[in-house]
DNA sequence: GACAAATAGTTTCCGGGGAAACTATTATCG
DNA sequence: CGATAATAGTTTCCCCGGAAACTATTTGTC
């Protein structure tokens, strides 16, 4: 708590960030691997999910859903589209603005999109009590609620 | 059965992948741009203090600490030994390995790289209370051991 | 109404990391 | 001993994401 001597060794003591990062980016990348087997990145798949619960949305929402900047945004939507998953329509009233659509197509992909993020958790969080669970994740919302990264979609 | 309304699928935030994502990636992002004002990755943070509690390591003991490919952690070092702050040089012996030594010059920032960090860390998780942080690394530091994904390596 | 500011989205440039090919050295085993 | 496998590290190629510049539209202000 109080601010160690300046001439005293570095704390190297372990940041909680340090940590995150250690656990969030090896099951990012298991999960990466995975969804891999279906030419999807995990921007895409929490995407589609976010468009599945929020229908008529704009790229602008997507982009603070998914904690990315405009700009990578843009180009998950350019990589959906492709593959025939999502729409984009320009809005009828705002001519700046971009309306969102999930496609039938993109909706059929969803099930087994969920099933591979599914094995992933459970590879990794499986040997984790119910209660380890929920605290974890409660700790994680906490986190998340006090610095604005809450714009989930509340469905 | 066979309805694959996306109502029906479980909810994105029940992953515990997708809340880790959710608060490593802007930790992390807030840090690496913090570091920036020093010319410093955070993998470069993470290999520097590694290099100091671990004397007479290799690239590929840094890249398991690192949870990085070997040829990330190669271009790590690239960037180290360039900015003079970690040096390799042939082991004696095997004539595969290189060892790894923190400079003097790599010694010296450390503190001020440490500062960084604690001011990042303090920032997202200070409002956690010391229970609720003990408990976060907790979990972490389990799951982390329970994949292999080991912090400081035993001799 | 005209012009500046704000807003929405896209594009361009760049850097970091993964996968896999590649080089070099050491270990294995017939 | 010699061929092959295994190990350590590096390099090459590619993709993803951030920052910032850019386009287009709408809002605000006089």
């Amino acid at each position: 708590m109080s601010d160690p001597s300046p001439s005293s060794l570095p704390p190297l003591e372990a940041h909680l960030g340090f940590w995150l990062r250690r656990v969030s980016n090896p099951v990012s990348a298991a999960f990466a691997r995975a969804l891999q087997e279906r030419q999807t990145t995990v921007a895409e798949w929490v995407a589609l999910r976010y468009l599945a619960a929020q229908q008529e949305s704009t790229p602008g929402a997507l982009a603070d859903a998914l904690g990315m900047t405009r700009g990578a945004t843009s180009k998950v939507l350019d990589r959906l589209e492709r593959k025939a998953w999502a729409t984009r329509r320009p809005h009828p009233e705002d001519g700046r603005v971009q309306l969102l659509s999930l496609t039938p197509e993109g909706a059929r992909v969803l099930p087994e999109l969920a099933r591979i993020a599914n094995r992933n958790d459970r590879r990794f969080f499986g040997n984790l009590t119910t209660e380890e669970q929920a605290t974890l994740r409660q700790l994680l919302e906490k986190v998340a609620r006090e610095h604005g990264l809450t714009d989930v979609p509340i469905d």
